[in-house]
DNA sequence: AGCTATTTATAATT
DNA sequence: TAATTATAAATAGCT
């Protein structure tokens, strides 16, 4: 991804090593730091130059990581020594401690409480992020709602179905007898028809009404 | 670099997420390994998944790595301590993360964020605490406009104050003579009499009115 | 798990 | 050393 293809292989020019280095770097910290974010992940990253120089990126704490790390593969311990282990817990804490607490006056703020500090600025800021945080709560609300009333209307037409079945069956039994029963539909028969017009989930108890009526004369 | 842009935040649809975590993770170590050669340097990666998968690269051997990482942080000390003490602290810090994992599991349904898991209740629930952190917003940041349009009219009036005293004087050194010069008063005189009504800050310039004027007589 | 349309990263160049 | 730009590479959204 350049002006050229290369391969890899130590660059041998020192300085186009170093510019090289320096760029390779910066994009490698980067996706780590997106791979972090994107991903939910934890990443750490160390890298030493051949000058020996080092540089991290850590999505989290890179003492914390390193620790998971250890513990994770269950070998290598480096710091049995109770002290500087004790020291080790003590700044994790603080570390952990001091994320509580931004994230916490973060969450004040989104909270609307204690505004006090903020400028017209960062208040606009949050209002923006606020308004998009409830216009996705809404649609996923209305997603569920509508979900909901989908299923509900399919539900419906299908005891609807049944129930025509059944009528149709209690009509055939009784062979078309002389009693005038005008072609009985049971009510609800537009069941999940107009979804998204205003819904009145009048469910019309079908079942009630069909066992209702022929119950006579079946007797 | 994708047939989208998107934005790097964490991405909401776990399968999603999933297979970018998959493709990215491979890129990231792909091109780790990539500044390892190229640049002679020493790499180490490591990547926990959000579901605490472990993944790593080293250019060359994990833990000397790490052992050189915490050599140039300067990380290592010897001493003796109870071991209740480091137990006392990981406790300490255990607590803390949970409390940070609560916090932010709760700031993502404040944000909109991962709302995947939640109800029409906790939905309405948050839309009405959202509603309401809005309000609290709005209202600070109209004060603060209203109080520096106060500000504003207070010192418009000052100046225009000012202005008028400075006006009688240089007429009163004027000795009030023939020239018909109708009672003159500087524009801006009602600041701050109306706020609350559509506020337009035409400063009106007050001083360059008063000083103009009368220049040419004074002269 | 592949396939491309796009976006990104970066090699060469200024 | 820092920009710029032409290209290579990575990858987001699909299938």
């Amino acid at each position: 991804m350049g002006r050229g293809k290369i391969a890899i292989q130590r660059i041998d020019n020192s300085s186009s090593r170093q510019v090289t280095f320096s760029k390779r770097r910066k994009g490698l910290i980067k996706k780590a730091k997106e791979l972090a974010i994107l991903c939910d992940a934890e990443v750490g990253l160390v890298i030493f130059s051949s000058t020996a120089k080092l540089y991290e990126f850590a999505s989290t704490n890179m003492n914390a990581l390193l620790e998971r790390y250890n513990k994770s593969k269950g070998e290598y311990q480096q710091q049995q020594n109770p002290a500087s282990e004790v020291k080790f817990w003590q700044r994790e804490a603080a570390i952990l401690r001091q994320q509580l607490e931004d994230l916490r006056e973060n969450h004040r703020y989104m909270m609307g409480e204690q505004l006090y500090g903020l400028g017209v600025k960062d208040l606009q800021y949050l209002e923006n992020r606020l308004e998009m945080s409830l216009q996705g709560i809404r649609m996923q609300k209305e997603q569920i709602l509508t979900d909901e009333i989908q299923e509900l209307s399919r539900r419906g037409n299908l005891i609807h179905q049944e129930n025509v079945e059944l009528y149709k069956k209690v009509r055939s039994t009784r062979h078309v007898n002389a009693e005038s029963i005008s072609p009985f539909i049971p009510f609800g028969t537009n069941f999940g028809e107009d979804l998204h017009a205003p819904i009145h989930l009048q469910l019309s108890q079908p079942d009630q009404q069909l066992y209702e009526t022929p119950a006579r004369e079946t007797d």
